[in-house]
DNA sequence: ACCCATGTGTTACTATATAGCCTCACTATA
DNA sequence: TATAGTGAGGCTATATAGTAACACATGGGT
């Protein structure tokens, strides 16, 4: 199976999990960032959905795996640092985060989100950036980033086929 | 000038005000939807602002012109009133609402937001639509909505030429 | 030993958004 | 004219999201 379909399909998670902490490890490690155990196990939990994880949701998680209260800032430094390494994704219609598959490359947030099931996938398509960069470039406007959250039903929630007799 | 330069550029923007505001009217006589006072204010008052307008900020401003206090949800059924009439859109990455100038066609939320000046101009490219129906289609995902927030800096607020001598 | 930088804990708070209930104005009908 | 139905808006309270500010702790360098 292609990669680029992997969020929408059954997988071995377990492993996207791994791999991404690994490269993530990898990626400090170069940059002299610290991932902390705080910060590492906050990016473990993102990743293990595929489902945005809102700032919220997290706290409640770290606090039963740790047995005790976690705290609002807490979760939102160990978020900032992650975002600021780019191995998280912020996205702003739910107020939730998102692992990066590709942290060690500079681009955009551009997701595909699943309005049934919730589920995020990222799209990393150089036609996009570029179409947005020409429109942008007509106005004289200079792109520094740009967020592309587009919201609809992904190939398991949508109805089987198109065809004029219907198939919820 | 040409229209699409317009939120970058000075105008008469009052002129802008009160024809999207006859327009908003139009549009709801035809659909049998009921523009009241207050909903045709708050319109007015995200209208008059190149730069998107906060609920609370809204509160705010309709507190001084009522001379008395204006609850949240007064503000909120509001927009959301003009949300799905499709006369405003909301802008996820700053929680505020901004006019729509197109608001009889069928279109989606896409704008150029400047992070110094804080204008929004919002971008009606067939070209950017059609490259995000193409990923996402190459993933089969059926697309209802998108959201593009692209942020950088507008041709008033980014330095005035890309030579090499700089002049900030 | 000491300082300093960085990360985390904690309290309190601000900002954004919604639930639920009440009243009023308008309309449709008996 | 009564009266019930409907939709808009007022209001209180509360839920959810995010931040400020300070205290403490650890680990590295001198």
């Amino acid at each position: 199976m292609p990669q680029k379909l992997l969020a929408f399909h059954r997988h071995n998670h377990t492993h996207c999990v791994s791999s991404a902490l690994a490269e993530a490890q990898e990626l400090c490690n170069e940059r002299g960032a610290r991932l902390t155990p705080l910060r590492r196990q906050v990016l473990e939990l993102i990743w293990q959905s595929h489902i945005p994880l809102g700032a919220y949701a997290l706290m409640d998680q770290l606090a039963e795996l740790t047995t005790r209260r976690v705290a609002p800032p807490t979760v939102y430094r160990a978020l900032d640092f992650l975002l600021e390494q780019g191995l998280v994704h912020r996205i702003h219609g739910l107020n939730a985060f998102i692992g990066c598959p590709t942290p060690g490359e500079h681009h955009q947030s551009e997701f595909l989100l699943c309005r049934d099931c919730g589920v995020a996938k990222e799209i990393d398509s150089e036609e996009l950036s570029q179409a947005i960069r020409i429109v942008a470039e007509a106005d004289g406007f200079l792109v520094e980033n740009n967020s592309v959250e587009v919201t609809g039903l992904c190939p398991n929630c949508r109805p089987k086929d198109d065809a004029p007799h219907e198939r919820a």
